[in-house]
DNA sequence: GGCAGAATGTGACCGCTGTCAACATCGTCT
DNA sequence: AGACGATGTTGACAGCGGTCACATTCTGCC
C-alpha cells in the first residue's frame, strides 16, 4: 500500500484548485495560504516552492475565476440566434451584460476575487486574445458596423457599458443592493440593459428592444 | 506639568479619527486595531472598551467616510444655478454623478472602505434622512416632475444610474481602469453621464446636454 | 548501477494581527 | 470615606504570512 509520499507530485495545481474551492464559499478573505496547505495535506511552507507569496497564489486562483467568467459570457453570446443584423448585434451586447451579472451572482466569491486581486488586474490581459473586455469592444464595433451606434459615440461607449454592468454586479454582490428580491433584481437588470441599448442608439431612430 | 493621564478622555473619538487618517493613505487593509492604538498612544487592548471588535471600529470609520461622500455630493448639487427647470433637473442628476466619482478618485481609501465594510452596508441607512441614494431618487423624481423622464421608466432608473456611476468609480479606483490618463477618464465620465441623461429622456424629444 | 545536484517538502522560528482575561487606576455617587 | 463602575494596562493565546536550515526524493549524467 502506498502511504502519502514525500513529494506531492502536483502541488501547485492542487493548491490552486483548493483555492478555487475555498474562494467559492468564503470569498477572497477566506483564502489563506495555510488553509490551502492544510486541505492539500502539506506543510504551509511547501506552498512557497510554487508561489513567491500569497499574492501570487491569489493571482493564480484569480486567473481561474477569469476563465470561468469568460466561459459564462461566451456561452450567453453563443445563444443569440437572431438573424436580423441590427437586432442581433444589440442582443449580443445585452447578452454580454446578462452573462457578466449572472456570473457575479452565481459565483460571488470568485467574482469578488477577480476585482480584489489588487496589484495587477487580471482583466483584459488574457493572452488567448479573448477576454470579456475584448468581447465587449467587438460587440460595440459590430453595433457601429450595422449602423445602430453612431461612430462618434463609439469612444467611451465601452467604458460606459462596462461601468454600468460592473456597478450593478458589485452593488448586488457585495454592496447595498444585495438582499434584493430576485424579481426586482431581474427587472432592474432588464431596465439597465435596455437603458444602455436605448442610450447607444442614434436618437430615436430605432424601435425598442423587446427583451 | 500634566503627564499622560491614565484615562485618555476621548479615546473613541481619537481612534476613529486616527482610523480615517490611516484609511486615507493606505486603504481599508491598513486599518489595524493595534496600529490605531499605537497612534493614539494607548495600549492595544484599550480599544475594546469602545468597540466590540475590529468590525465595529471599521463601521465607525465607514460612517465618517459616508458623511464625507455626502458632503461632496451635496456641494456639487448646490453649485447648479440653472433656472430652466428641465435643464436644471438634468444638470443636478449629472452633478450627483460627478460628485460621487470625484469623491471616489480623490479619496480612494475612504471610498473603498465604504464598500468593504461588509456585513452591514452603510449606504442608505443614514437616519438624518439625507444620503446619496435618497438624493439620487429625489433628482429622478424631479426629472419626472418636469416631464423629462417618462414615469414608466422611473422604476429601476435609480439602480441604473447608481450602477453606472458606482461601476465607473470602482473600475477607476481599484479596477482595471485605474491608471487611465486623466483627460481620457474625464472624457469617459462625460460620455457616461451624458449617455445616462440621454438614455433617460423620452425618446428623441429633448436636445442633448452641452456639458 | 551509482552518484551528484536540483526539486520539493518539513519544522522551527519571527513579527504581525485580533481577541480575551486578570489586574490597575480613576471618577463619581452615596 | 468608601464602594463601584468605567476605563486603561499587561500578558497571554491562536492564527496569519514569511524565511530559514534541514530532510527527502527525483533526475540526469558518468
Amino acid at each position: 500500500m502506498t502511504r502519502a509520499p514525500y513529494h506531492h507530485g502536483n502541488l501547485r495545481e492542487a493548491l490552486v484548485e483548493a483555492g478555487v474551492e475555498v474562494v467559492r464559499d468564503g470569498g477572497p478573505e477566506a483564502l489563506s495560504l495555510r488553509e490551502l496547505a492544510r486541505r492539500v495535506g502539506v506543510s504551509h511552507a511547501a506552498a512557497y516552492r510554487h508561489f513567491a507569496d500569497r499574492e501570487a497564489l491569489v493571482d493564480a486562483v484569480a486567473e481561474r475565476a477569469m476563465h470561468a467568467l469568460l466561459a459564462v459570457v461566451h456561452d450567453r453570446l453563443a445563444q443569440v440566434d437572431e438573424v436580423d443584423p441590427v437586432i442581433r448585434a444589440r442582443r449580443r451586447l445585452v447578452q454580454i451584460g446578462v452573462g457578466y451579472v449572472d456570473f457575479a451572482l452565481t459565483e460571488p466569491g470568485l467574482f469578488r476575487l477577480l476585482f480584489t486581486a489588487y496589484p495587477e488586474p487580471p482583466e483584459g490581459k488574457d493572452p488567448d486574445g479573448e477576454d470579456p473586455y475584448s468581447m465587449l469592444n467587438a460587440a460595440l464595433d459590430e453595433l457601429v458596423a450595422v449602423g445602430y451606434l453612431d461612430p462618434r459615440d463609439r469612444p467611451g461607449a465601452d467604458v460606459t457599458c462596462w461601468s454600468a454592468v460592473h456597478g450593478f454586479s458589485v452593488l448586488n454582490v457585495e454592496g447595498p443592493l444585495r438582499g434584493m428580491a430576485e424579481p426586482d433584481r431581474d427587472a432592474a437588470l432588464t431596465g439597465l440593459l435596455l437603458g444602455i441599448d436605448r442610450g447607444l442608439g442614434r436618437r430615436g431612430e430605432w424601435p425598442a428592444l423587446s427583451r
